[in-house]
DNA sequence: CATGAATGAGATTTCATTCAT
DNA sequence: CATGAATGAAATCTCATTCAT
């Protein structure tokens, strides 16, 4: 029986918010074990190595916004609707999340090879989605161009705002909607 | 130029090489000699500590690149003809410098504190132009979410050629101008 | 027989077949537990520390074995028979519990002081024996030497066949009995 | 340059002195490093794991054995003359090493797996030996029993006179030549 | 009696930096 | 200027033992 309650989940929590302010590496077991509560050997009862607590949060989280993305992606809406769908739910989860999306970001630039191990990425949506307005001839530019436009913008719009240079006013997101939009479609 | 000159711009561009690669903590100064061709000791010949070629990397290129996209926003040219140039100049250092490009994004996720100390980022330079086409009325969105749109694609249309997911083929760059301007002008 | 008896019957059985298959220090108590079926607070229920189980089934073994011996030896036939007989039980032993002879052994070299604190080892019974044997003049070499060629032989005899280096054919006590007495009675 | 010299020699030798005396897992890279007058850090500059000091110091002493022994075994003289000579050099070996040879057997027990791994180790070089005095009809036991008898004989005595249980007297060598060989020969 | 989370001490290993040569 | 052994601090991980449940 557990003296703490989900003594995993709050090592979860602590890590992904110290992996997502100060980097991997530069955050210790002991870092970690400190932000819980607990001492460093507690945290080896719940994972067997650091790198474990690593994959978990990557896994665990890239996961969870593949299928927020698919979800709306394979509704039975217009391409329109879906992908404006689309936008607010990408930034709700950056905006939600903001330890999380970092974390995403940073395992990817640290971990580039260890990535391709793993499956129902994000993009992997998005493509899904791109392919099929492309398909339909409503999207105009390739799909991995519109990716790029797409993930690119939302994602550097996000650290702006995170880095304080932008605010997060009402509408943004129905701004960078149509923006995103007309610049894949042509109109 | 004398051998030492060479000795520290050797290791100037292994410690990039390796950075960029592995990671800044999962890079070792051993690592660096190693790749140089000399000894751990012999490094701190030409630098006093790991920091000091970790933050003179990033001044490094980040200036490089803010130089020469300063030097395009600030010719005497349309600011269509200079969008075009500046997405053009973007990309080409990207795929000329892909280390230097990841490093300069590795070091905003791991030091994002310490990137404030630091004078003329590339940023600037772009945020400066699109200050300047929103004040004549040509770029529609306002300067910061014109910079996310366009720095958030280039960067991540270089990282998906880079990761392999997409092609660099030729009138890459016009495609992406063309697709980027008329997102910012409503065109 | 209550039902902790034979928990604790079991500590002691997984830990001798750990032990001896991999060494004391590098078989943990959850290593022990996990092999019983139970967890690793409950081991502390039988026994106060590690080291207990190590002690107790060093000198269960060890002393099981010495009665074996002794009581051979104590019998009152003839020296020659006697020895035979030793022979056989020496190595019945040994194949009868491999584990047991192999911890012993490993106890030696691991514990050398420690085993001093023990009565009635193994060498004991047989030191005995060829005392009296060498003293009734039938026994040729003195008592020590007579003690290495048996046990010695014994010993690795056993390790050559755990090791699939050597069959155990039928008939191998008898030959090695022979030739042990050949050796050390001069014949 | 070095600081000492032969580190990596007083490394090995060290720890050869300490595993023998209280075992692998019973020593430390601490308790090395403090027997040779280093810290803990500099060992690793000259093994990179504990485990390569254990590995080294096996091949290095099994093989030493080997080349003792193969070299008296292949000599162009008499079985029954090379016989006395292997049983010297073999005693010799154990009490000029007795560390070296208290190890290769703690090895054995604790990696007996990883032993296999090893090639020319001093069984080899007697099992030949055996075999040829075998095919000549000279040794009457088979080969895997003349081992037996002439190694854990050897073996055992060493172990008594280590623990001092029996003097190490002069012509001890001859006395237990002369009882082995008639215990294979059957003379 | 049993569980298994947690402790705390310590083991192995890593690595930026120093320093004798 | 260069070497590379050594330091020393710290990081990861292990594990016998304790203890709340």
């Amino acid at each position: 029986m557990p003296r703490h309650q989900n003594t995993k989940e709050k090592i979860l929590e602590s890590a992904l918010k110290l992996f997502s302010e100060k980097g991997i590496r530069e955050t210790t077991i002991k870092d970690i074990a400190k932000d819980v509560g607990i001492t460093e050997g507690a945290i080896y009862r719940h994972f067997v190595s650091k790198d474990q607590i690593v994959s978990t949060l990557f896994s665990t989280y890239a996961e969870r916004l593949y299928e927020e993305l698919i979800s709306v992606a394979e509704e039975k809406t217009s391409i329109k609707n879906r992908f404006f769908k689309l936008v607010k739910t990408f930034l709700n989860f950056c905006f939600e999340n903001p330890q999380a999306f970092k974390f995403i970001n940073l395992f990817h630039y640290l971990r580039a090879e260890e990535v391709k191990n793993f499956q129902n990425l994000p993009k992997d949506a998005l493509m899904k989605f791109m392919d099929e307005g492309f398909k339909k001839g409503i999207i105009k530019v390739r799909r991995e161009l519109a990716l790029a436009v797409v993930v690119g913008t939302l994602e550097r719009t996000f650290l702006l705002v995170e880095g304080g240079i932008m605010e997060r006013e009402a509408g943004l997101e129905e701004e960078l909607a149509e923006v995103l939009w007309k610049a894949i479609t042509y109109q």
